[in-house]
DNA sequence: ATGCCCATCAGAGATGGA
């Protein structure tokens, strides 16, 4: 089974983007984020053989699941707080596997209350993945997860030292994640693969001279850890006219 | 130290992204 995640910034502006990559790909999952708008084409998937769910927000955030299999929607909000009405979150099963696409809140700047925010976030999903492993659910969680890791999942740290997505709470809640057990699958199997990323700003010829960062992950639990055989990111897209700012990052699982 | 580019919503320029 392969798996995708694509932030796509606005489904209006990269359908034809990211049609021609399920054209060329065939994932048998694909995760979106930054859908941007309260409309979802979903019309525009079914011919390729897609099935669709999306939570969708007028002007910001958005996800959506494609899957060429049956979806059973689990949830489309991160438990832990009724008040948070942004649409980051939406948890599937299909094709027999329990899959969550997340779009992690950016944060910055840090201090403000975007950053308290996305910690509080952070929080919510480390408290759902303990939980999950608690209850030896099998899962697979997806998308923009707005955390640089390490200092090797970026061109240059010293660039990023003031930034939300690289501040030590931030990278902290991550490796809390890992320590329930949670298999960052690209690093898994690129251990000491430098200058690998997922996402290059649009000025500075930040992609032309790969200075990028890698924010789009896959965590998996540990009963899909021993499944794994493929992780790699395709840059392909990013190199097109008017890409997404993120490039396209898949898993295969046995 | 700051803006660069790109998208949305609206119909200009503010806001968010990372």
């Amino acid at each position: 089974m392969k798996i995708a995640t694509w932030n796509v910034n606005s489904i209006r502006a990269r359908l034809d983007h990211v049609t021609h990559w399920l054209e060329v790909h065939q994932p048998d999952v694909l995760l979106m984020q930054e859908l941007k708008g309260t409309e979802f084409p979903a019309e525009a998937f079914a011919p390729l053989g897609y099935q669709a769910e999306a939570v969708t927000q007028k002007a910001y955030n958005g996800v959506a699941i494609l899957s060429r299999h049956p979806i059973e929607v689990v949830a489309i909000a991160l438990p832990g707080d009724e008040a948070d009405g942004h649409a980051r979150y939406l948890e599937v099963n299909t094709n027999n596997t329990r899959i969550v696409n997340i779009y992690l809140p950016n944060g910055n700047p840090v201090g403000s209350p975007n950053f308290g925010y996305k910690l509080a976030w952070m929080a919510r999903l480390a408290k759902h993945m303990q939980q999950w492993r608690e209850n030896n659910i099998p899962v697979i969680i997806g998308g923009d997860f707005n955390v640089i890791p390490e200092d090797i999942d970026c061109h240059k740290p010293a660039s990023w030292i003031k930034d939300a997505l690289f501040q030590p709470e931030t990278r902290g809640w991550y490796r809390t994640m890992l320590g329930y057990g949670f298999t960052d699958a690209f690093r898994a199997l690129h251990p000491d693969l430098g200058g690998a990323f997922t996402y290059w700003d649009y000025f500075r010829r930040a992609f032309e001279t790969n200075r990028g960062i890698r924010i789009d992950h896959f965590l998996l639990s540990p009963e899909l850890a021993t499944r794994l055989v493929r992780c790699e990111i395709d840059k392909e897209p990013r190199s097109q006219p008017k890409p997404s700012d993120h490039t396209p990052i898949w898993v295969e699982l046995q």
